[in-house]
DNA sequence: ATAAAATGTTAGATGCCTCTAATATTTTAA
DNA sequence: TTAAAATATTAGAGGCATCTAACATTTTAT
């Protein structure tokens, strides 16, 4: 176990990583708010312990170790935050700067608890995939609903969440994960979109906002 | 809001000076398993914080802004242990642990939840009362086991909580928060108790073991 | 192909928290 | 009451994580 700083980093770069397979060091900084200098040096001594693949002026990659530890976080992290939607009864959008701390909580036991208290569950509230204790994970191929023919019908699975505002915008719009919608209008001018929704009211969505939600026909 | 470091000193510090209201560095020391420099030069940082009455070679005090502190995370510590026991269905010989690591975390919201959950408790699982919000505590007159006269039945409040193994001791002995109890015999030769319990069976305590066990009659 | 822009690294400093070794003060006991 | 023991402090160093300023490399665009 690293110490706070050290398990960010690895989480960051975990995700950051996840299209391309490596990170820049500055989009590192930009991530962690840290200086450029900051970043280089953490990641030498990340080599040291071989949790990252470093060479100077290269792209930062995780090392299997390295990839290991960050799932075993994100594990963490995602367990929290459905458990502190689903048995604490929290709302989807104020759960993830709680989970943000609940995930370097080290003990096996509370976790192991957690999980059970929710039955091993495959979701967390935003529809991100929780690893398994092994570090697997269960990817589902993902559709954008900026994808989406006009017409189409799709169910919600999954929502990017980057920010608590973001959250608040589809708490507003009245949109949550398993809500089925049917594209209506898509505009070619500002790649906004028109959905039709459950609630039976249309809903328009920026461009910004579909395309941070995933759907499956 | 302090560092982790800062919490567990000025928690320790409250700690230790229950009873006289000071603390010497070297007890400290002990206490945190730290040298005494490293205690030294930490009152130093928490005097200029105004979180403890510093002077060398005198006691350390922590001024009130340091009992308030200490009274928050001891209250999210109870908070914590309590939740564990009772929401997640925890041993309370498993709890203190991962309660050391809540009690760190920074989150209103968290604990207003657990508070709400728990119906505003006013005792954690060991029996030691829970501060408000305001960091008012609700002392109890104590008794120990220990100052007990022969013949009387008194009721388990609280016990001593320092290390996972004296619970567990008490979990093989069979006894919990609110038992009745009566006192059997009084060894004068080594200070041991033997009681009566609810269970019909007859239990023996060494005085080390009573003296950490605390009765309302 | 080379100059400018973007990106990354090194050097050197700072604050936090710890340590060892040396020194100082207070307490205790002969 | 003074020497020894116990307790506390200072000096100086090291690791972690950060920064600014200066320098190096790579990418890009003319």
């Amino acid at each position: 176990m690293g110490s706070l700083t050290e398990e960010n980093y690895i989480k960051s770069i975990y995700a950051l990583s996840q299209s391309t397979g490596e990170v820049y060091v500055s989009e590192l900084a930009k991530k962690l708010d840290v200086k450029l200098p900051s970043v280089n040096s953490m990641m030498k001594r990340l080599a040291i312990k071989k949790l990252v693949a470093y060479a100077p002026y290269k792209g930062i990659k995780l090392t299997e170790k390295g990839k290991k530890e960050a799932l075993a976080i994100i594990r963490k992290h995602r367990l929290a935050e459905l458990f502190l939607v689903k048995v604490m009864g929290l709302g989807w959008e104020e759960v993830h700067d709680i989970a943000e701390q609940l995930e370097h909580v080290n003990s096996p036991r509370f976790y192991e608890r957690i999980d059970e208290l929710l039955n091993s569950p495959k979701f967390d509230p935003h529809g991100e995939p929780i690893p398994d204790s092994n570090g697997k994970i269960h990817t589902q191929q993902r559709t954008s609903l900026i994808d989406l023919a006009e017409g189409l019908t799709a169910t919600i699975t999954a929502v990017t969440e980057d920010e608590k505002s973001f959250l608040d915008h589809l708490n507003a719009k009245g949109l949550q994960i398993g809500d089925a919608v049917t594209i209506m209008k898509r505009e070619m001018f500002d790649g906004s979109i028109t959905l039709q929704h459950k609630s039976k009211k249309e809903i328009l969505l920026t461009h910004q906002v579909a395309e941070r939600i995933w759907v499956e026909l």
